[in-house]
DNA sequence: ACCTGAACACCGTTCAAGT
DNA sequence: ACCTGAACACCGTTCAAGT
């Protein structure tokens, strides 16, 4: 039963900033809990507004529109697959076998994740227009080319431009990821496990 | 069993059913259009029926919803892309050419077809809800393991089921023309000629 | 400086009522 | 049987007004 009498002046500026100061933060934070319990589709600028406890004009100070609001949230996304893709290197320092944990690793984490998946590539985020989501993407997409160039000083990869063997993988994984997510597979009659078609796909591609 | 006693002069019947009767095609028709003018971001079923000249409650009396409505546009895109392959498979008898000149061919029309194409594997449209897509975009996944299967009878491919390696095929061929229609590629430096990189790694998948 | 309240123009969907 | 008009609950966005 303490009471927050004397508490410092600290978690007061936190508490007050919340909701003046910090709604940037807490309405990031809102979408992103929208986006993975309602998808791209249920996502709105009113309900992020409601959550956050806050007026529906309210956000239009920190975020031009809905869709900058949505490119917060892809953004993280990104960081998150960034982190995700960072953690697998670092559990694989074998290289023959990195590039193919990677791959397997990029899909794993979109399949595990497919609002944020559909948010990140989906066509209701214009990149073009938000410079944070595309220097997030850079980042998780640097995690692929590293893995490449690495392969390639050990010899285990052909030597050039990293990009040249990293547009086709991308395309790969990408097109697994989304394919898995819609059920597109499944309904053609491709029936085999995700990851046992990712990791076969991509030996076929690299090696 | 019983038919109409009087059939109606043709013309006529065609000309009065455009707004009573045949509706549904209508505003089929509207639809295509607006997909392929405002993409899935503009669609709206009140400016389909504005285009089809009818009041906004008109369309549920032949399609249970909006991504009804949609649904039926993405498997004329569907049949639309069936066509394309089948014309490359025709215009392509060399079947040491036939797999890579259809993988070119399905990625070509997805690029030029950007919002038809984000509509028939975005995220608003339910597949499962609508065997018409379901059946329409069976019948364009046929031209790809039927080529394949052709292939595997010359000895050019491996032999076994199809569909494994339709799996890695399709999934790269998605990839590359997503990837490209968001502009995705070039944003992380990959300035390849998307024909080049599609005929590039699908030769290295294959081969 | 940051947020609210009210307003505007638009949606998807429903339903009684018209023909 | 098929369509309209009006209504409802919801959007995204703007802006004067409050604190």
């Amino acid at each position: 039963m303490a009471r927050p009498r004397t508490i410092p002046d600290d978690e007061k500026a936190q508490r007050a900033k919340y909701h003046h100061g910090d709604l940037k933060r807490a309405l990031t934070d809102a979408a992103l809990q929208l986006v993975q319990e309602k998808g791209p589709r249920g996502f709105t600028l009113r309900e992020v507004a409601r959550r956050a406890g806050v007026s529906a004009a309210a956000p239009y100070r920190h975020f031009a529109d809905k869709s900058q609001l949505l490119a917060a949230a892809a953004a993280q996304g990104f960081v998150q697959l960034h982190e995700a893709l960072d953690a697998t290197v670092a559990a694989n320092p074998d290289l023959s076998e990195q590039a193919v944990a990677m791959g397997k690793a990029y899909v794993q984490w979109a399949v595990s994740h497919p609002d944020y998946y559909q948010v990140m590539f989906g066509s209701e985020l214009d990149k073009t227009e938000s410079p944070e989501v595309l220097t997030a993407g850079a980042r998780a997409f640097d995690d692929l080319l590293d893995t490449i160039k690495r392969c390639q000083q050990a010899g285990l990869l052909p030597a050039g431009d990293p990009h040249a063997t990293a547009g086709p993988i991308w395309s790969l994984l990408h097109g697994i990821s989304m394919l898995t997510i819609g059920s597109d597979l499944t309904h053609v009659g491709i029936r085999e496990e995700t990851e046992a078609l990712t990791e076969r796909s991509l030996r076929q591609l690299l090696f």
